[in-house]
Parts: structure tokens; C-alpha cells; sequence
DNA sequence: CTGTTAGCGCTTTCAG
DNA sequence: CTGAAAGCGCTAACAG
């Protein structure tokens, strides 16, 4: 808990070769332009209207001369508030994150507020102690993108504690205002999709989702829209990606599926006997060995992962046996000619900052949903 | 400069719910534990041998029972060390930045620093802004991945004001340590494998280099391992991502360098008359139609921009086209089969910190440069 | 319009 | 072993 005693407090004074400038202070301006501290702050803050413009022009001559920067950690232990908002991300790894920080900054760099960026990378621990941390440099809100955090991990914040807004995903018996993909619409956008496609059989693969509620979202909605027709299976495979083993057993279901889904097609397309050698066809105009199994990825990272294996297992040419269709749309989407679902992230980031900003400025209200649409992006993937 | 007043400088005390529960602050502790607040101040810094076992027990008592949690900004000013550090990085849409960012983390974590991210997003303005702020909020160090930066941005950093350490590049006229990729072995590294794949025509591919040392390295590197030898023409094409213009211009000349190349290729193999249509091929063990040509990116980025142009205009089985190899090695690269040179991204920003926080501790040396190698990871790409 | 005076929450002499 | 007191750099009454 308590740091440890650095040996080296100070730097050894002997060694010191340059007097390390010390940076100017407040005093020191006031010094300088031949007044007093208060008049320094009134500059500092804006309240230009009560200064003359003798005075004025001598501070700001003394602030240039001093290359004076106001100390801002000096400023917020006074006023209480430090324009500091943490930004807690669970996955710096998935481009989604990296897209939604960027709305968030830029709203940030809008709203006069300096976000703190802690990533968790995936350890429910981080997060934990990295949320402790950030109440620690007294940040007057957060923006949550969940871990595995159970609500007691985010007692202090939200409820009573500090503002916090939750993006993607909302945390049990939290209430916090929430920005995210409408995920009901994404996943019933997709696997409508593919319904119209006439793929047969559908797979929804998704990572476990007892902890995080876009997931669940999407595999409920995946599932509802399922069952609304008959003209295709719809199956569901939970993908651990930190687990190798449970990798391992839930893509050799997958390619169990894809096989018999291959063997029947062969079958009724006749000819082409096994599963080896089916010419890759750049055959334009028409749809005879195309692929009547689709896979429905959850988001990125369980997008790649398939396409990885499925490349690794049927080679180049994976795409004849297989479609994919994947929320998030990752900058390789394009090149893998893969069909995916584009979240809004820049607004979503953005928006978010906004409801926190909203918040650290008093607004009471209950807590709020912002569902934002996502945007199908057909590719050849699944096309038939 | 100055803030704007806001308005809501408080929220209105009517609406007030909940009486906001203060964070305790040291003095309450002490009250709590019917002592001073000194004893307090001790307990926190781990000066347990000065305090009775008696004593002690209490605070810890009173501690827990307030919820107590020091401030650090209060400290901060107090010790005149806050342990923040900054990182200033140019993209992070570049998954090279996520990647080292995590060594950053990592390192930061181990030494109980605190990393302040800050994304310039391609924004020399940006940069500049952050630097700005950074100082203001008196980080102890900050570690640069720079943008367009010239040394004038960076004065109030490195040499005469506070630490630095450079992050993939240097910075003209900054004396400050530095680690990154060894860029010329990793240049000559690539350019060699291409070599004994015998390609006869090798493009590196770059983007505008003049502010940018590790892009002028490798360029100067590959040039310097063609020079070397005969058998293969070396041609160097810079790629300004930021303009669409410049990179049509571009792709533009190599598209009528693929098309040469493979025109003479298909001559020597005979028949295949035009560039259409040529079988993919994944007849094993032989050469035939192989491309002759390759391409190097500088970095991913441009590796990206790359295959989507080539895919775009040869179609899926572009590679038999073209072979291209990259510096940097995206997650991407193994589904789209892309020889690769990877980074020790995460030692890099493991490095950095390390650097940073022996120059916080006050250790005075000539700067140093930490060049970390490269590795090749082969893949289908670059075969023939 | 301007300066003086108290602190914000914490650390650190310096005396008990 | 323990505590009182003086500030870190800044802001905010409160008087001129």
C-alpha cells in the first residue's frame, strides 16, 4: 500500500550541474511585475475586465520574461477541481478502443478537460487498481469501458462516488449514463443480412458474455432474429480467446460444420469430390460452389482469430468455403474483403464525454441510455 | 490561454441530494485516530519503524473506517515530485504505438509511475499543445514518439528542462537518450531476404522522410544493402499518406512497374498473354509465375495502404503478382501472409521507461541510444 | 481597480 | 516515538 522509501529523494546535490531551473511561480511573477499574487491569478483566470491595462500589459511582459506556466496541480488543490477525467480502457488491442479514444479526446481537448488513459489490458485487476489510482489524482469523472469489474470495483464511482459514463457495455447494478452501439440493431442488421444471402447455416461466435452486456445483446438479438424465419440454422459458439485449449475445441466444432456444409453443397452443386481442390473461382455471375455457411463474428478480435484459422486450415482461398460477417469494422476488414457492421466510434467516444461533462457540471438526472446505429458494410465475403 | 469562467462553479447546493460525501482528507484521519497529522504522514510513507505498534493500529484503523485515500496532487506539490510522466505519442492508429505503449504501461506500473497519454493524432499542433500541458501539469519526464516536432518544441524538454527520452526516433539538434528498432540492420535484413528470393525489382516504399530518422534510416539502409550487388534494381518511392493526390501519383508508378515486371515474366515463362487471368496457382513446387517484383514498406501503414491498392486492382490473388515484405508486423500480416520484420515494440517501451526514470533519479550521462533488433518472420508473401 | 490574508491537503523540519 | 508549525503554488474572500 504505502510507497517505498526512494533512496534517492533529491537528486545528489553535488552532481547537480545545471541550477535545474527551477520554474517560475506566482510569487515570482508578482515579483517580477511589481504587484501582488491576487492580480497574477486575476490574469491567469481571465478576469481581464478588472485589471487596467497598465497593469495587464506589465504582467503579461513578466509572464513572457519568465516563461511562467501556472501549476495546475497548485490550481486544482485550491479550487477543488483539477479538469482531470480518467479514461479507463479494457483493450487498447481492439481497434475499437483506439477509434472510441480518439472521439474522446477530441471532445476532451473541446471541453478543457485532460484525460488520464489507464488500460487494463484484459486483467480485471488493473482495472481495479488503476480505478484506485485515478481517485487517488481526485479525477472528477471517468469513462468506463468495462472489464470484468463487478459493480462493488465501481462503488466509489458512480452512485455516490465520482461522475462515471460506461461505454460499450453497462456493469450490473450500476446506474451510470451508458454510450454504445445499439446492439440489438447491429446484430439483427447482420444476421438479416445474411438471412437475405440465403445462407443455410449461421454461426454467431461470440466471446463468453456473462460479464458484458453488449455481448449478450448482440447473441440475444442474433438469436431472436433466428427464430423469426425457418430457412436457416442458427447456432451459437462461445470462443474463450484467452483460453488456447477452449480456442482450440470451439474452432474444430466450426470446422466440423463448415465440412458437412461443404459436403452437402458439393453434393447438390454434383461433381468436385472431397473437400480438396475446389478451383477458386473468380467465375463472375454466378453462385454454384459458394459457400452456404456463414460465420457472424461478435466484434473484431473474434473476427481475426477466425479468419486466421479458417486461412490456416483451408488456405488462401478459406472465403469459397466459408463467410464472414463481423461487428467492427478493423482497417484489415477491407483487405480480407470480409462484410462487417461499423460502429460509430468517434461519437460514441465523443458523446461520452460529453454525459460526464454534464455531470461534473451538476446535472442531476436518472441515468441515461445513447444508443448510437451501426452501419452494414457489404463486402465480397458474403456475398452469394 | 486563460480559462473561460464557467458558470456552474459549484452545482446549485439546492438540488444538492446527496451530501456528497467529501473524500476524507489527512486531518480527518488524524481526528479519527485522536493523533496528528504528522504521524499520519508517516504512516503513508512507509516510516512504520518510528511509529508504535500502538499508534499504528489506529491509523490503520481510521484509515479503513474513513475510506481515506491521499492526494496526490497534495503531495505532488508538496515533494515537488507528483510521479506523473508523460507520453506523447504521434498515432495510435499505428498499432506499433499500442504495442509499445503497453511496455510503456508495463514499466510505469513496476515503478509506481503514473503515464499521462497524450495522442498528437498526427497534429503537429496537437504536439505542441500537449507538451504545453504536460508541463503544466508537472510531470516529472515524458517520453516522445514526435511527430513533426522540431527542436524548438521540445526546448522546454530534454537539455535544460525536464527529462525526455525519444521513442522510435530522434529529434534534430535534441541531445536526449533514445531507443527504437536498429533500423539499418532491419532494412538490410529485409532487403537481403528479398535478395536471396532473387526479386529482380525492389521498391521501398516510404513515407515523406526529411522529419522522420528511423524512416530516413531504413531508406538510406535499404538503398546502401542494393548498392551492395548487381542482380536487382532498388528504386525508392515515397508515399504521403496524408494525400490522396500524392499516394494515386504513386501507386501509379508502381502499378506500371508490377505490370512491366510481370509482362517480361510472362514473356520468359511464355503464353499468359496480358496481365489478366492468370491461374493462382497453388501448384506445389515450382517457380514459374512467380513475381519478380517486390515491394518494402517502411511501416505498416503503408504496408496497409499497399495491399488494399493491390488488391483493388489485381483482385484477390494479387500476391502472384507482387511479393511485399514490411517493417512491422500488424496483426493482419499473418492472415494476409505479408513477410514481415517485427519489432520488439514492448521492450522498446519497457526500455524507454527505464531510461526516463534513471534520468528522473537524477543520473547524469551523455545521452544514450538504445537500438533494439528486428526479427524476420517469413511468410508466403516473399517466397518464390 | 488592487493588495492582504487565509487556507486547499500534504510533507517536513524542529522541538519535545 | 510524537506533534506543532511552516509552507508547496495557487485562489478567493475581504478590505482598501
Amino acid at each position: 500500500m504505502s510507497q517505498h522509501d526512494d533512496p534517492t529523494r533529491e537528486a545528489p546535490p553535488a552532481t547537480q550541474q545545471q541550477p535545474l531551473p527551477r520554474r517560475a511561480t506566482i510569487t515570482d511573477v508578482a515579483r517580477e511585475a511589481g504587484t501582488g499574487k491576487t492580480s497574477i491569478s486575476r490574469y491567469l483566470n481571465g478576469e481581464m475586465s478588472v485589471l487596467s491595462p497598465e497593469l495587464r500589459a506589465r504582467i503579461e511582459a513578466a509572464i513572457a520574461r519568465l516563461d511562467y506556466q501556472p501549476n495546475q496541480m497548485a490550481r486544482g488543490l485550491k479550487r477543488g477541481r483539477n479538469r482531470l477525467i480518467g479514461m479507463l480502457l479494457a483493450d487498447l488491442t481492439n481497434p475499437y478502443t483506439v477509434e472510441v479514444l480518439q472521439g474522446v479526446e477530441a471532445a476532451c481537448h473541446a471541453l478543457g478537460l485532460m484525460p488520464l488513459i489507464c488500460h487494463a489490458a484484459n486483467e480485471v485487476e488493473m482495472e481495479r487498481r488503476y480505478l484506485q489510482l485515478l481517485t487517488t489524482y481526485r479525477v472528477e469523472g471517468v469513462i468506463v469501458n468495462a472489464l470484468g469489474v463487478r459493480e462493488e470495483t465501481l462503488r466509489p464511482v458512480g452512485g455516490g462516488g465520482i461522475p462515471a459514463v460506461l461505454v460499450d457495455r453497462s456493469v450490473d447494478g450500476l446506474v451510470a449514463d451508458m454510450v454504445g452501439l445499439d446492439n440489438r440493431a447491429a446484430a439483427d442488421l447482420g444476421t438479416r443480412h445474411l438471412l437475405e444471402q440465403r445462407f443455410e447455416d449461421i454461426w454467431f461466435v461470440v466471446q463468453p458474455f456473462e460479464q458484458v452486456s453488449s455481448r449478450q445483446l448482440r447473441e440475444l438479438a442474433f438469436r431472436d432474429a433466428m427464430r423469426a424465419q425457418s430457412a436457416a440454422r442458427g447456432h451459437t459458439l462461445v470462443l474463450n480467446l484467452a483460453d488456447a485449449a477452449d480456442v482450440g475445441r470451439g474452432l474444430a466444432q466450426l470446422d466440423r460444420a463448415i465440412d458437412a456444409a461443404n459436403a452437402t453443397n458439393a453434393a447438390n452443386t454434383a461433381n468436385t469430390t472431397s473437400a480438396a481442390n475446389a478451383v477458386p473461382a473468380d467465375n463472375p455471375g454466378n453462385s454454384t460452389a459458394l459457400p452456404r455457411i456463414a460465420l457472424f463474428a461478435a466484434n473484431a478480435p473474434v473476427a481475426l482469430r477466425l479468419a486466421l484459422h479458417l486461412k490456416a486450415r483451408y488456405g488462401a482461398d478459406w472465403q469459397a468455403r466459408v463467410a464472414l460477417l463481423s461487428i467492427d469494422d478493423p482497417d484489415w476488414a477491407e483487405l480480407a474483403g470480409i462484410t462487417t457492421i461499423r460502429q460509430p466510434t468517434y461519437d460514441i467516444g465523443y458523446r461520452a464525454v460529453e454525459f460526464l461533462h454534464e455531470r461534473i457540471e451538476g446535472v442531476q438526472s436518472i441515468a441515461r441510455d445513447c444508443l448510437l446505429p451501426g452501419e452494414l458494410i457489404v463486402r465480397a465475403s458474403t456475398l452469394r
